[in-house]
DNA sequence: TAAAATTAAATTGTGTACAATTTAATTTTA
DNA sequence: TAAAATTAAATTGTACACAATTTAATTTTA
């Protein structure tokens, strides 16, 4: 009897697969975001920055790494690139210089309020309700802490 | 009263974000596989284009695109590496010469039986149950559906 | 049927992701 | 307290993603 046609070749069919819905679902969901942040001229990975720093005003790299879960691999050429747009300052601690702070500028502070409609507008193009989303978020976050 | 304490501003919060738990979790799903597809000396992507063609033998770019919703400018340099690694050939179709077909090569046939106990190892460091890994399945599908 | 439109891949350019290494600063410890 | 260990960012290199454009082949249509 060919592999094919085992019990256990039925796992290794793309559409009995939990981790590729993820996986296209994550990319589908920036593409919903992405004629809301065309027009503030920034991407998702950005966006997730600027909101960190919408609630907590100043950020270590270390700290936007440990909450958005990247490393300075991806987060220094990134904030490099928010600083050349305005939004944010780059800093080093003088109290501990292997530390840089990442603050906003005023411009990067007036954006929260250009952003304030986007959250609103996803829950609309996604289509669940709050219950569903709430189950989404839920699951996602119980594998997630493991 | 400040925009920071108004009640649309809790909606930037990260905590109370649905899209942010998706985006991690798809990054620490792909993850999970790292190990299980070092062994094999392929990437998450790379995984999934191997497991269209071992259930389909024999598919265009296009195909593989629409099956994983990516697009030429990410499976063309993909295949390429693919080729490259002697799991896969690409031939570009006598019927159509626009076409590029994508077959497996004896190599890429016989990493099938190397990867079908990937899936249940999967689902064990997930840790979910059955049930919620249903749900989970569902409510992305759902989703992408849209 | 020849020009226009469409289609399939490939290419180009920008921006993540992340492993692995490097650099520089700070902390620990022998 | 000087060497070793640790830590924080940055750097290097590889591999996606995807928008926009290009190239070449095929279809449509005027």
């Amino acid at each position: 009897m060919r592999l094919r046609e085992t019990i256990m070749q039925e796992a290794l069919l793309l559409e009995n697969q939990v981790c590729f819905p993820i996986y296209a679902l994550s990319r589908q969901i920036i593409q919903y975001y992405r004629p809301m942040l065309d027009a503030l001229d920034i991407t998702y990975p950005q966006y997730l920055v600027m909101m960190v720093l919408w609630e907590h005003d100043t950020q270590t790299v270390n700290q936007l790494g440990a909450l958005l879960k990247l490393d300075s691999g991806t987060l220094t050429p990134l904030l490099k690139r928010l600083e050349l747009k305005g939004l944010i300052i780059r800093k080093r601690s003088k109290a501990d210089e292997r530390v840089v702070n990442i603050s906003l500028t005023p411009s990067g502070r007036a954006m929260e309020e250009m952003a304030c409609s986007i959250p609103h507008q996803m829950l609309e193009s996604m289509g669940l309700s709050l219950e569903e989303m709430q189950q989404l978020k839920q699951l996602a976050e119980k594998i997630l802490d493991k």
